[in-house]
RNA sequence: GCCGAAGUGGCGGAAUGGUAGACGCGCUGGUCUCAAAAACCAGUGGGGGAAACCCCGUGCCGGUUCAACUCCGGCCUUCGGCACCA
C-alpha cells in the first residue's frame, strides 16, 4: 500500500521545479496524443482558439482551464479525448502593429504565437500538440480557399455592390467595431464614410430558416445564446404588397408586418439608395434637393444615420403611387430611416400606427389616418402625440371594420392574395455575410479576373493562392496587394490570357468557421479533413468559449457546417453539441484590452505562485458562465491550499503510522467524508460547477487535518482519503497532483488513473442534524441517527426543551416532517 | 427603447421550496518562536445579552406556502446584446 513511513524530512513545495519537470516530461512522452479508439466512447473537447496578439491573458486562462478540467475528466472516466489547440492568426491587429512598430505582420504574428504557446505549455493544458494549427499558414488557408471555391460553385459566394465603412485616410474598409461611437476611425480619428464597393458575399441569408429551425437540435446550448441568435436572424411574418407607380404603371413591392394597417397608408417611402430615387428626380427641379439630402447623409455611417434619436429627414420626389386596397394616390418620399438592405428598400407609411412614420408625417405635414382603435378610448388623428402601435380594432378599412387587428392581418392577406395585389411573406433581419476586406493580412480570395472570361475561380489544383510575405504595408497602412504586380498579375485559368487576381482578402471569421474540422486531420494534404477521422471525432461534443462570440463566430460556424453537410461531406447538421459560454474576465469592470492597458497576464503569477495555483484560483473564483472581475485578492489562498495539500501528503500521511486506540467512529466519519467528496465532486464536474467541486475537495483536506490532529490514525482510512483527494484534484492542478501521486508510491500517471468511485451507502453520514422549527422559525437543532424514522423525528422534536418553551400551552395545529432533515411544528 | 443575465457578509461566492452565508479571501485571538514570518488551532452577517438564548437580515413592494435567496405579480439598479428591420 502507498503510505510508507519514510524520512521525517518534508520536501519543499517547489512549484517551479515540479512544473518545469512535468512540462518537459509530458512533452517528451507526447502525453496527450489523441487516438481514435473504436473500443472507447469519444469526447471532442474544444476551446475557442486564441487570436495571438501577445502573451496569454486571464481570459484565456479561465477559458482553457475549464476546457482542460473537462478533457482530463473525460480521459479519467474512460473516453478517447480530442483536445486540440491552434491560432486564429490572420487579422487587423497584426497590421496595426506593423504600422506602429514597423514589424511585419507575419513576424509579429509568429512571435506572438511563440509567446502564447509558451504560456499555454507552462499552464499544463492537456493539448494534443501534434495537431496544432495556425490559420495564416498556407497548409491551412489552402482549405479556406477551397471552401470559398465550393461556395462559389454552388452560388453561395457572389459579388455585389454594397456600402461599407470606408476610412479615406487609411484607404480601407473598416468593420463596424472599428468605427468609434462618434463615427470616426479608431486608428486615425478620421470621419468614416459610407462608400459603395463591389465586394464578395456569402449567401448566409439563404440558410436563415435552417439556422433558425436547427436551433431545436442545440438542446445543450445556453438559452441566452440561442435568444441572441434568434434575434439576430430576426424572422418576421407579414406580406408583400404591390403599389403601382402612377407615372409608368410599374409595380413597386413593399414588405409590411402590418397588413392590417394598409388602409391607413398616407405616403410612401424609398430608401435613399433606391435606384428609383434618381430616376424620379432626374432632370427635375427636385434633383438639387435630393442631392442636398444625400449630402446630409454622406460622411455618416449607417450606424449614425439609423440611430434611434436621429431626426427624420426626407425629400418629396414628385411622384405618386396607388394603394391597391383602396385605389388611393399617395406621395412618394425618400427618407433617411428607410433601409435599402432590408425588405425591398421601399415601405408604405402608416403614420397613425408607426412611430417613425408619425414623426415624419408631423415634420412634413402629411395626413395621419387612424385605422386601428384601441380597446379603451378613441384616437383622434389631430390630437395624437405618438403613433398607436398596440392591438385594437380595425376602422376606416372598408370590409374589415370591427375586426380585431390580429385577425385582420390574415383577412387582409387573404384579400391581397385573392386579388393578386400581394401575398404572405417572411423576412429576415439577417443580411448576407460580407467577406471582402481590402487588407493584406488575410486569406487571398481565389478569384481571377479575365477580360475575356470574366470572373474565374482559381482551379482547386492551383491552391493555395499564396499570400506573399515579402511585402510591406503600403502608405497609410494600406494593403500592398493591389500594388504588387508579382501578386496580381497572372494568366486566366480558362483562356490562358493575361488576367488579374482578386486583391481583397477574406474576413477572418471565415478562417475560424471551420478550424474545428481541421483538427481531426491537421496534416492531411488531400482533403480539408479526413472522412474517417471525422466520422469518429465530429461533431464537437463540448465547445467552450467566451460569450462575446455568441452571435458572429457561432452563427458563421453553424452556417459553414450546413454548407459542408450540403456538400455531402458529413451527415450531421450542427457542429457543436454542447456549448459552455464563460463570462468575460474583466479588470476594474472593463474589458481587458491593450489600448486600455489593463491586460493581466499569467506569467508573473506562474513564476511566483505556480501554474497550479493560478488554474485553481481562477476556477475557484465563481461559476464559469458569469462575468468575473479580476482581482488577485485570494490567489495566495489558492497557493496556501496547495501547500496544505503538499503537507497533508508528506507530513500527515507518509510520515504517519497507525497509532493509539482505534476509534471506529472517527474512522467511519473520515471514510464517509471521502466517499461523499467523490460523489459531490463527480456530480459537480458533470455540471461545470468547478468552484463548488474545489470547495468539496478543500473540505476533505480539512477533514484529513482534523482527523490526524485530533486522535488515533487508521492508516488505511487515511490513505484512502488522501489518495482520493489527490485523484479528484488532478484535473484542476495537474502538476502538484502528479508529483504527490508518485510520492505516494503510485505507479503511472494520476492523469491516466481511473476516476475514483464511491459507495453511496458509505457516502451517507451516520448522523444528521435535525432542525426543529416552530412556525417556520428554527428553534432547535438535534443530532440524530441518519436512518431515523419520521415518527421518531416527530417525537424528538416535540420533546426538545427549547421547542416546548415556544409552544407553551398553545395547541399544535400541524406537524410537517421532512424526512432526515426537518420538523416544523405549527401552532 | 427592445431582448437577455444578475442583485446574498468587508470581498469572491454556497444553498433539489426545508439550518441563509458552505468553501476561500480578509480580519481577530491562541499555539509555536528570543521575535517575526510561515504553519497549526479557534472565532468571525448586524444588534442585544455574562450566558442560555433573543431580535433583525438575501435590491424594493406585495402575493402563494406550514416554510421563500429560491415560486408568482409589480418596481428599482447594474452588466451584456441589439439598436428606426417597416
Amino acid at each position: 500500500m502507498a503510505c510508507r513511513k519514510e524520512s521525517m524530512e518534508t520536501p519543499d513545495y517547489d512549484h517551479n521545479a515540479i512544473e518545469n519537470k512535468w512540462v518537459e516530461r509530458w512533452e517528451a512522452e507526447g502525453a496527450f496524443r489523441a487516438a481514435a479508439d473504436p473500443e472507447k466512447p469519444k469526447r471532442y473537447v474544444l476551446v475557442m482558439f486564441p487570436y495571438p496578439s501577445g502573451p496569454a491573458h486571464m481570459g484565456h486562462v479561465a477559458n482553457y482551464s475549464l476546457g482542460d478540467v473537462v478533457a482530463r475528466y473525460y480521459t479519467r472516466i474512460g473516453y478517447s479525448v480530442l483536445h486540440p489547440m491552434g491560432y486564429d492568426a490572420f487579422g487587423l491587429p497584426a497590421e496595426n502593429a506593423a504600422i506602429s512598430g514597423g514589424i511585419h505582420p507575419a513576424r509579429w504574428t509568429r512571435d506572438n504565437i511563440e509567446l502564447i504557446r509558451n504560456d499555454l505549455k507552462r499552464l499544463g493544458y492537456s493539448y494534443d500538440w501534434s495537431r496544432e494549427l495556425s490559420t495564416c499558414e498556407p497548409e491551412y488557408y489552402r482549405w479556406t480557399q477551397w471552401f470559398f471555391l465550393k461556395m462559389f460553385e454552388r452560388g453561395l459566394a457572389y459579388k455585389a455592390d454594397a456600402t461599407a465603412n470606408w476610412c479615406p485616410a487609411c484607404g480601407t474598409v473598416l468593420a463596424n467595431e472599428q468605427v468609434l461611437g462618434d463615427g470616426t476611425c479608431e486608428r486615425c480619428s478620421t470621419f468614416v464614410e459610407e462608400r459603395w464597393l463591389n465586394q464578395w458575399f456569402f449567401r448566409i441569408k439563404e440558410y436563415a430558416e435552417r439556422l433558425l429551425v436547427d436551433m431545436d437540435l442545440l438542446e445543450e446550448w445556453p438559452e441566452r445564446v440561442l435568444t441572441m441568435q434568434r434575434n439576430w436572424i430576426g424572422k418576421s411574418h407579414g406580406a408583400d404588397v404591390e403599389f403601382t407607380l402612377e407615372a409608368t404603371g410599374e409595380k413597386i413591392t413593399i414588405y409590411t408586418t402590418r397588413p392590417d394597417t394598409l388602409f391607413g397608408v398616407t405616403f410612401f417611402l424609398l430608401a435613399p439608395e433606391h435606384p428609383l430615387v434618381d430616376w424620379m428626380v432626374q432632370g427635375t427641379e427636385r434633383e438639387a434637393e435630393v442631392a442636398a439630402f444625400r449630402e446630409r447623409l454622406s460622411g455618416r455611417t449607417e450606424f449614425e444615420r439609423t440611430a434611434l434619436d436621429a431626426v427624420k429627414d426626407g425629400v418629396f420626389l414628385g411622384h405618386y403611387v396607388t394603394n391597391p386596397v383602396n385605389g388611393e394616390r399617395v406621395p412618394v418620399y425618400t427618407a433617411n430611416f428607410v433601409l435599402f438592405e432590408y425588405g425591398t428598400g421601399a415601405v408604405m407609411a402608416v403614420p397613425a400606427h408607426d412611430q417613425r412614420d408619425f414623426e415624419f408625417a408631423r415634420k412634413y405635414d402629411l395626413p395621419v389616418r387612424v385605422v386601428i382603435q384601441p380597446p379603451d378610448g378613441e384616437l383622434v388623428a389631430d390630437e395624437m402625440t405618438e403613433a398607436y402601435e398596440d392591438p385594437g380594432t380595425m376602422v376606416a378599412s372598408p370590409g374589415f371594420d370591427g375586426t380585431p387587428n390580429e385577425e385582420g392581418k390574415a383577412a387582409v392577406c387573404d384579400m391581397l392574395e385573392g386579388n393578386g395585389w400581394g401575398r404572405r411573406a417572411v423576412n429576415y433581419r439577417l443580411r448576407d455575410w460580407l467577406i471582402s476586406r481590402q487588407r493584406y493580412w488575410g486569406v487571398p480570395i481565389p478569384i481571377v479576373y479575365c477580360e475575356k472570361c470574366g470572373t474565374v475561380p482559381v482551379p482547386e489544383e492551383d491552391l493555395p493562392v499564396i499570400l506573399p510575405e515579402d511585402l510591406d504595408l503600403a502608405e497609410g497602412g494600406r494593403s500592398p496587394l493591389p500594388l504588387a504586380e508579382s501578386f496580381w498579375s497572372t494568366t486566366c485559368p480558362e483562356c490562358g490570357g493575361p488576367a488579374k487576381r482578386e486583391t481583397d482578402t477574406m474576413d477572418t471569421f471565415v478562417d475560424s468557421s471551420w478550424y474545428y474540422f481541421r483538427y481531426v486531420s491537421p496534416r492531411d494534404d488531400s482533403h480539408p479533413f479526413d472522412p474517417e477521422e471525422t466520422l469518429y471525432w465530429m461533431p464537437v461534443d463540448q465547445y467552450i468559449g467566451g460569450i462575446e462570440h455568441a452571435i458572429m463566430h457561432l452563427l458563421y460556424s453553424r452556417f459553414f457546417t450546413k454548407v459542408i453537410h450540403d456538400l455531402g461531406l458529413i451527415d450531421f447538421k450542427e457542429p457543436f453539441s454542447n456549448l459552455l459560454c464563460q463570462g468575460m474576465i474583466t479588470k476594474d469592470g472593463a474589458k481587458m484590452s491593450k489600448s486600455k492597458g489593463n491586460v493581466v497576464t499569467p506569467g508573473d503569477y506562474i513564476d511566483r505562485l505556480g501554474a497550479d495555483t493560478l488554474r485553481l484560483y481562477i476556477l475557484f473564483m465563481g461559476p464559469p458562465e458569469v462575468q468575473k472581475d479580476w482581482s488577485d485578492a485570494g490567489v495566495e489562498g489558492a497557493h496556501r491550499f496547495l501547500g496544505r495539500v503538499w503537507r497533508m501528503v508528506h507530513e500527515r500521511c507518509l510520515q504517519a503510522g497507525s497509532a493509539g486506540e482505534p476509534d471506529p467512529v472517527r474512522d467511519r466519519a473520515l471514510l464517509s467524508a471521502t466517499h461523499r467528496t467523490i460523489m459531490n465532486v463527480t456530480r459537480d464536474l458533470g455540471e461545470f460547477a468547478f468552484n463548488t467541486a474545489v470547495s468539496f475537495i478543500m473540505e476533505l483536506v480539512n477533514a484529513v487535518y482534523q482527523y490526524t490532529t485530533e486522535g488515533p490514525v487508521n492508516r488505511e482510512v487515511l490513505v484512502e482519503a488522501v489518495r482520493s483527494a489527490i485523484s479528484l484534484l488532478a484535473p484542476f492542478t495537474p502538476f502538484i497532483t502528479e508529483e504527490l501521486w508518485r510520492a505516494m508510491g503510485e505507479e503511472g500517471s494520476v492523469h491516466q488513473a481511473p476516476w475514483p468511485t464511491f459507495d453511496e451507502v458509505l457516502a451517507r453520514p451516520e448522523e444528521v442534524t435535525l432542525v426543529v422549527q416552530v412556525n417556520g422559525k428554527v428553534r432547535d437543532k438535534i443530532t440524530v441517527p441518519a436512518d431515523i424514522s419520521e415518527d421518531e423525528m416527530r417525537q424528538r422534536a416535540l420533546a426538545s426543551e427549547n421547542t416546548t418553551r415556544f409552544i407553551g400551552d398553545k395547541a399544535i395545529r400541524k406537524v410537517v416532517v421532512v424526512p432526515g432533515k426537518l420538523v416544523n411544528i405549527v401552532i
